[in-house]
DNA sequence: CTGATCTACAACCATTTGGTTGTACGATAT
DNA sequence: ATATCGTACAACCAAATGGTTGTAGATCAG
């Protein structure tokens, strides 16, 4: 089923390509320009004030994180937004978010017990 | 107001930081593990194989990160989790999702645009 | 065919990162 | 008082990052 591939938990080393390639603003700009529309890698390249060549490297960054997908069309090649990877960092972020409600939910329980305490 | 802070854009600078420090498995370990409790500097060097200073500068990352916090107690350095930091990239994530709400929007109104050509 | 465009990839370089060891200093326990 | 514990910080090192230039292969336009 696809719902198990988001309850899948990814590996140490997947989830560290993603943080990482999101953890650079270029790419982040990358990654919001390719979700609402179409780009060639060339045409990525126009936007910032840097060499076709690393372009292509924040590309292939975000390729491998799974934020985008690379398809040949032509000689050019579109790159496009997956919603795969910025599901699979929310899912991650959703889980640290779990163990800190876990947290405030324990505390309130101790807090409950104490009142119990004083109870008669 | 409180609310003024999550909506204000983190600057680029910070995001990088946030999503830097999410970008390695040992300090999401340590994230997780202070969320759920109280842990010393040393008493999270106990648990990972490397150097009391190795944990230390993870630990440094995560703070300028607003990940964790750190409160000295003696002669201990206690080390919480910060709920701030991961709201941030919550949101960040959020807007990047919302992007990708429109996008998807767009597409569904061009399909209407279509239909609408196709009516006599 | 020729030339221009888009891409891929290698080689190189400066900086940052993630780790180490070693030293120093305040707080604690004996 | 002294030894130990927890921390801070500097110096060092190997590897990864983020950028460059240069070369070469496809694809398209004229």
């Amino acid at each position: 089923m696809v719902v198990d591939q988001l309850k899948t938990k990814p590996s140490d080393a997947e989830t560290d390509r993603l943080f990482h390639a999101l953890a650079d603003a270029t790419r982040r700009d990358i990654v919001a320009r390719v979700t609402a529309g179409e780009y060639s890698v060339s045409g990525l390249t126009a936007l910032y004030a840097m060499s076709f060549a690393a372009v292509q490297k924040h590309v292939a960054v975000l390729e491998r994180a799974s934020l985008v997908t690379k398809e040949k069309r032509g000689r050019e090649q579109i790159v496009r937004g997956n919603h795969e990877g910025l599901q699979k960092a929310r899912h991650l972020l959703d889980q640290l978010e779990m163990i800190w409600r876990q947290r405030a939910g324990r505390i309130a329980d101790i807090l409950a017990e104490d009142d119990e305490r004083d109870l008669p």
